[in-house]
DNA sequence: AGCACGCCGACT
DNA sequence: GTCGGCGTGCTC
């Protein structure tokens, strides 16, 4: 007998495992590891990836497979196998890494429909259930929940009247489109027109077309080109003069959009040196991993294109990460000017149709390179020749969510499994990753000067307070003031940069101080100009703005904190004669409107850029000569270990951003702590000096690279709760780890409460713990009960970016 | 996760 | 007596 291990699509702790199911006698040659299929599992039917063929089951009585939904695999054995991984190393469930691994298009959709179980029995239904049944066989549950009958059909499914069906729906809709042909041949269809009535002219136009050119066409062409309706082509349809076929189409986000073709450029002496190790890698199909550290506009890039040009030439393919913030179309126009239509892209502003195809190009061998955010780290390619990892410092390459992977680690996983290169690039490199390189754990590659040897912009640090005390209480410098009157009279243009992430525009009483918070979780509320109203980012809750302090009763009562939108209005009184664009969530929610954006100030028309985290990358625009931080510290007060090291890697980029072309650029850096090391060093543009520093406090604080980290959350709604359980899990890993392992809490989260939650934490500190994994999986299951009366969550992050 | 089964309290 | 509350345990 055949027999199928099958995970099922119900991410539970009792459910992680496989289950076995008998393979029916006509699918025995055609199910295959890595397909999605349709198991009953108890009364209903859910989805499952079959992972394994077998000839017998420890299990006598085996339900069969309902059906199969895919024609060949979506999984293929490496990725199985990294699925498997990921279940291992980041404690999710495998069903999980499995669906991370794939477009949402793939995951399936369940519906329960009531159906007429007998017909002749129909009428001994209440008139008002057959009401439902007007006109139709089945009836949506979802329907019948929302409204007041859900007893009368409970019963009447107790009596057997009526039943209970649940299907499995897949969402993956391919696009069709309909195409016209000719059904006859020329000469009968020249018969067919002579004998047409004279009023029938259009479809006299229709035949004609297809006597001189019978190639079949669009649907939606040929009504263009006829000028008519879908009335007549059907009439033809019917009298069997042309038939109608649907043939299937990407949906291509690309469409209408031209790319112009680019040649490589030849390569600096250093890019030279920087590329030879990885194209060796790749003559000799070898793994490696490596460092290429280059300044700001250094041509990493172009290093990049030549190594996937040797890649694709030896008939590989290549994934290319870029984080999501700088996918923008100007990186996507670089890899499609070079590659062509042998690149497909995965990014988080498609739609799920458009993923999906973008996916199929790849699973069915259609392209060679995909360019694309944290998820394109899956790309079911099965001969990769290279990964790249752009910006290999950014956090958005760290899933928040379970799994909780990080797509460097999948990258070196999957290089090792296929011979090949992997290549992390960044001018502001993790301290992790360059402390491998230095112990030559990476192959470090440096690229020094910018290209055409222009010069790092010169950056002048301003000290806020100093401009406080010399009266200037705007959010503009004196010198930036100066600059900005300066570049605006020489018709430059200027990047304002806005460091929002972990500042939000808070609402404070001036009389008592008193903040306004969120009442369900301990963080203040921001406030939305848009509607006038504060809202919580985490738990969505939203009040007016209140008129005066619910504290004091003060009217004073106004809100903190520097929005894109204030500053936007403070330079309109300032400088009332200059041209600004605002980009941020608002100004770019709108599908396309990022790229509108920036094409209109990169065709000049506009002076001023200005916007948050998303304009820190990426953007290259000539005539940019001076880019202004306006509050540089911002984020250095996170309670964060990598707060330094974020801010220095944030002054870098935005920096960067001047003086890319023939123009000088320069750089006014505003801030409060002038003196910090993170600043003063970005400024200078010193990363080496930055990395020893940094590297001090790490070691002495015990943080990575020196140790690994690994966070433990544990919310309850009762306080006692929840400190107690963490205590308890703190002292518990305490017996099971080493000595060396550093234990610390329990103490309360960064964000203590959250959603009438509290949390706290544990974290751990550690060089080489083996029994780390088995010990927090015994802790999972200790308090698995409690988890599943859904009264306790249990967050594990291993290798955590956000500390919160 | 769902869903059935089963064991207790409060109603016609 | 039975309806329905939720706690418990299973799903090949």
């Amino acid at each position: 007998m055949s027999v199928a291990s099958v995970i099922v699509d119900v991410p539970a702790k009792q459910t992680d495992r496989a289950f076995d199911y008998a393979i029916p006698e006509k699918w025995t040659t055609v199910i295959q590891p890595g397909m999605r299929v349709v198991v009953p599992f108890g009364p209903r039917k859910v989805q499952g990836f079959v992972i394994e063929i077998k000839t017998e089951s420890e299990f006598s009585k085996l339900k069969k497979i309902q059906s199969i939904l895919d024609i060949s695999p979506v999984l293929n054995k490496e990725l199985l196998d990294i699925g498997f991984w990921l279940t291992k190393t980041t404690l999710c469930y495998t069903i999980s890494a499995f669906q991370a691994m794939l477009p949402a298009a793939l995951k399936a959709k369940y519906e329960k429909e009531i159906i007429i179980s007998d017909h002749n029995k129909q009428n001994e239904l209440t008139s008002q259930i057959q009401s439902w049944f007007q006109n139709r066989n089945v009836v949506l549950w979802e329907e019948i929940e929302k409204s007041d009958d859900v007893q009368l059909f409970q019963k009447e499914i107790q009596r057997g009247l009526l039943e209970v069906s649940y299907k499995v729906k897949d969402r993956a809709n391919r696009k069709l489109i309909r195409q016209v042909e000719p059904a006859v041949s020329e000469d009968e269809m020249k018969i067919y027109v002579d004998g047409l009535p004279k009023n029938a002219v259009k479809q006299m136009e229709l035949v004609n077309h297809f006597i001189s050119n019978p190639k079949p066409i669009s649907a939606k062409e040929l009504l263009q080109i006829i000028a008519t309706t879908d009335s007549s082509i059907k009439a033809l349809v019917s009298k069997g003069i042309l038939k109608e076929t649907k043939l299937e189409v990407y949906r291509d986000p690309f469409e209408d959009k031209y790319f112009k073709r680019t040649s490589p450029f030849e390569l600096s002496q250093e890019q030279e040196t920087a590329i030879k190790p990885i194209l060796d890698c790749v003559e000799a199909e070898k793994h490696d991993v490596f460092l290429m550290y280059g300044v700001t506009g250094s041509g990493k890039t172009e290093v990049y294109l030549q190594a996937i040009d040797a890649v694709l030439k030896n008939g590989k393919e290549a994934i290319v990460l870029v984080p999501e913030i700088s996918l923008t179309p100007q990186m996507v126009n670089r890899f499609k000017g070079r590659f062509g239509s042998q690149v497909a892209v995965l990014h988080s502003g498609l739609s799920a149709g458009e993923k999906y195809d973008e996916w199929r190009k790849i699973h069915r061998k259609e392209v060679k390179l995909v360019v694309g955010a944290r998820s394109a780290i899956f790309a079911p390619f099965e001969n990769l020749g290279i990964i790249i990892i752009d910006e290999e410092h950014e956090s958005s390459y760290k899933q928040e969510d379970n799994p909780r992977y990080h797509a460097r680690d999948v990258a070196i996983y999957r290089g090792k499994y296929h011979n090949c290169p992997i290549v992390l690039g960044s001018a502001t490199p993790t301290l992790e990753s360059f402390a491998r390189a230095s112990k030559q754990v990476y192959k470090l590659l440096t690229l020094r000067k910018r290209m055409n040897e222009r010069d790092l912009p010169a950056v002048e640090v301003i000290d806020m307070r100093e401009e406080l005390r010399n009266g200037n209480r705007s959010m503009f410098s004196g010198l930036l003031y100066e600059k900005l009157q300066e570049k605006l009279e020489n018709g430059e243009q200027i990047v304002l940069f806005l460091n929002k992430r972990g500042y939000s525009s808070f609402v404070m009483c001036r009389d008592c101080g008193y903040v306004m918070n969120c009442p369900h979780c301990d963080i203040s509320l921001t406030y939305h100009r848009s509607n006038q109203r504060l809202k919580c980012h985490y738990c969505g809750f939203e009040e007016p703005l209140p008129k005066e302090c619910p504290e004091c009763n003060s009217e004073y009562i106004r809100f903190f904190g520097t929005g894109t939108q204030k500053v936007e209005e403070e330079l309109s009184k300032i400088l009332p004669e200059a041209r600004v664009i605002r980009m941020d969530v608002d100004t770019t929610s709108r599908k396309g409107s990022h790229e509108k954006l920036l094409t209109e100030f990169g065709e000049g028309r506009a002076d001023i850029l200005l916007g948050t985290q998303m304009i820190a990358k990426g953007l290259d625009f000539p005539n940019v000569t001076l880019v202004g931080v306006l509050t540089a510290d911002t984020m250095l007060h996170l309670p964060d270990f990598r707060a330094a090291e974020k801010t220095f890697q944030l002054l870098t980029q935005v920096s960067g951003r001047a003086g890319r072309h023939e123009l000088p650029g320069e750089v006014i850096i505003q801030t409060y702590t002038p003196e910090h090391y993170s600043i003063t060093l970005a400024s200078q543009h010193d990363f080496d000096q930055f990395y020893l520093n940094e590297m001090m406090v790490r070691k002495s604080h015990a943080y990575p690279p020196f140790y690994y980290l690994t966070l433990v959350t544990v919310s309850h709604q009762e306080l006692t709760k929840v400190v107690s359980i963490t205590e308890k899990i703190t002292s518990f890993l305490r017996m099971q780890l080493s000595e060396s392992a550093i234990i610390l809490g329990p103490v309360a989260s960064p964000i203590p409460r959250i959603n009438d939650r509290y949390r706290y934490q544990c974290m751990i500190k550690y060089k080489h713990e083996p029994n780390l994994t088995i010990a927090l999986k015994t802790v999972i299951e200790r308090y698995q009960q409690e988890i599943s009366q859904n009264q306790l969550t249990l967050s594990i992050d291993l290798n955590p970016y956000m500390l919160m």
